[in-house]
DNA sequence: TCTGGGGTCCTAGGACCC
DNA sequence: TCTGGGGTCCTAGGACCC
């Protein structure tokens, strides 16, 4: 069994614990930029304030219901976050922290819905933040309990154990497509046309034809829904594949300094951002945006993608190329609202040892150097256990621009990296 | 006039290789 | 007018999530 754990409207219950005159009181957190309203309130939600809606369209209710509004303290939700995802690490086996502020569980056998609602009144009572407990066969229907629990709290006292229930059934047809996690709008609209309304017209519906129209991953959802676990818990989170740095601007800008101006500050803090993962960049991407919004203006929204000559982490170095990369997509005459940088294909700084592949000449590699490192590791130079070794030549595939990693997998025997010498290889 | 900022995964199609 | 059959890799774009 899985349990999905959601802190309810986790930004604001943030603020009201450091705030708890707050209690009862509409509240809403903004995005960056204070542009949108990104959390609320259960009595915010009351008056009506919509998930996401802009801040400008919302001052008539705001003013008149005195709601109190925050700009967004993701040092203070990163915090409480983390308190919270401690306590769950010691309640169950293994847990998988999915975002700031959902976590999925696997169960112990004897875990049932007393315990999962002594779980929570203690994370309520040691953090100061009420979460919803859903609990499912498959992280699908775990999210899907989850649903079940938040939206009916009052009945369910914020905890729902979906295979326990009498009526599983029930539950799934009051569940809109839309409603189940990985559906959104386009895919609720594709489903419909089918005919699929619910997730109990999906959980029955005929799988070839959920394939041929959403691909793998309508079938792997048909599958989590009809208890089939298609979806691991991941204890482990996967590398970062990138890491973007992008603002908007609080008027338009039009001249290319103010956006070189802006550029450097995003690149100054996703470089940051890397350092402290101790990640490299290998490719970095640049773009910049007119105002979607405005239908009457001119549009204009390039972006723009290079492998970088080497992997770096230096500011100094990745704001030349960005700055470059911001001249070669820039127009004048355009109202721009955005900007941004991504640093993207990040390989991992420790261990990263680039010397065999770039020093050697292109296509072949330093069997000498690997033989010495060999040998210094039995710890016996004087008698060493390897004298020579076959030359290996590297296959300099297409798209081998000397730094791309992907490349020497072709050729794990003279792997570059001496921590993944294989040990037996060595011996023999 | 104002209307966020991050991420991930999948697919289709083109370039290129043998 | 006909003009193969396999692959891989990369990119753009779409869809989703929080």
């Amino acid at each position: 069994m899985i349990a999905l754990v959601d802190c309810n409207n986790f930004f604001c219950s943030c603020e009201r614990v450091f705030n708890p005159a707050l209690q009862g009181k509409p509240i809403v957190v903004l995005s960056n930029n204070d542009g949108c309203i990104i959390s609320r309130s259960e009595e915010a939600k009351a008056l009506g304030i919509p998930m996401g809606a802009p801040l400008h369209e919302q001052h008539e209710v705001i003013r008149k219901h005195d709601v109190q509004v925050f700009s967004s303290n993701y040092t203070l939700y990163g915090d409480m976050s983390a308190r919270v995802m401690s306590i769950l690490r010691e309640e169950v086996p293994a847990i998988e922290v999915y975002s700031i502020d959902e976590a999925f569980l696997r169960l112990p056998g004897n875990f049932d819905e007393e315990m999962a609602r002594t779980l929570r009144a203690k994370i309520l009572q040691w953090t100061g933040i009420p979460v919803c407990i859903g609990i499912g066969s498959t992280k699908l229907l775990a999210k899907l309990a989850n649903r079940h629990a938040k939206k009916n709290k009052a009945l369910t006292g914020g905890v729902f154990d979906l295979p326990r229930y009498w009526d599983p059934e029930g539950i799934l047809a009051d569940t809109p497509t839309d409603g189940l996690w990985g559906v959104g709008r386009n895919l609720a609209a594709r489903l419909a046309k089918m005919g699929i309304r619910t997730a109990l017209d999906f959980q029955h519906a005929d799988p070839a034809a959920i394939r041929k129209s959403m691909g793998v991953v309508g079938e792997r959802m048909f599958r989590e829904l009809n208890g089939i676990a298609c979806l691991e818990l991941e204890e482990m989170p996967p590398d970062r594949k990138g890491v973007m740095a992008s603002r908007s601007f609080g008027s338009p800008v039009e001249g290319l300094e103010e956006l070189e101006e802006a550029l450097a500050n995003h690149v100054a803090r996703a470089g940051e951002k890397i350092r402290r993962f101790g990640l490299l960049a290998t490719g970095m991407e640049v773009f910049l945006q007119t105002n979607r919004f405005r239908k009457d203006q001119a549009q204009y929204s390039p972006g723009i993608g290079i492998t970088l000559d080497r992997p770096t982490n230096a500011t100094a170095e990745l704001m030349k190329t960005a700055n470059d990369l911001l001249h070669r997509i820039y127009r004048p005459g355009y109202r721009y609202k955005k900007t941004g940088v991504q640093l993207t294909n990040l390989v991992s700084e420790e261990g990263f040892q680039p010397s065999l592949f770039d020093q050697a000449k292109p296509g072949r590699i330093d069997v000498d150097k690997i033989v010495d490192e060999i040998n210094r590791r039995l710890g016996d130079p004087k008698n060493p256990m390897i004298t020579r070794a076959s030359q290996g030549t590297e296959r300099a595939g297409k798209g081998n621009k000397g730094w791309k990693m992907k490349s020497e997998r072709h050729s794990p025997h003279y792997t570059t990296d001496w921590n993944q010498l294989p040990e037996a290889r060595v011996d023999s």
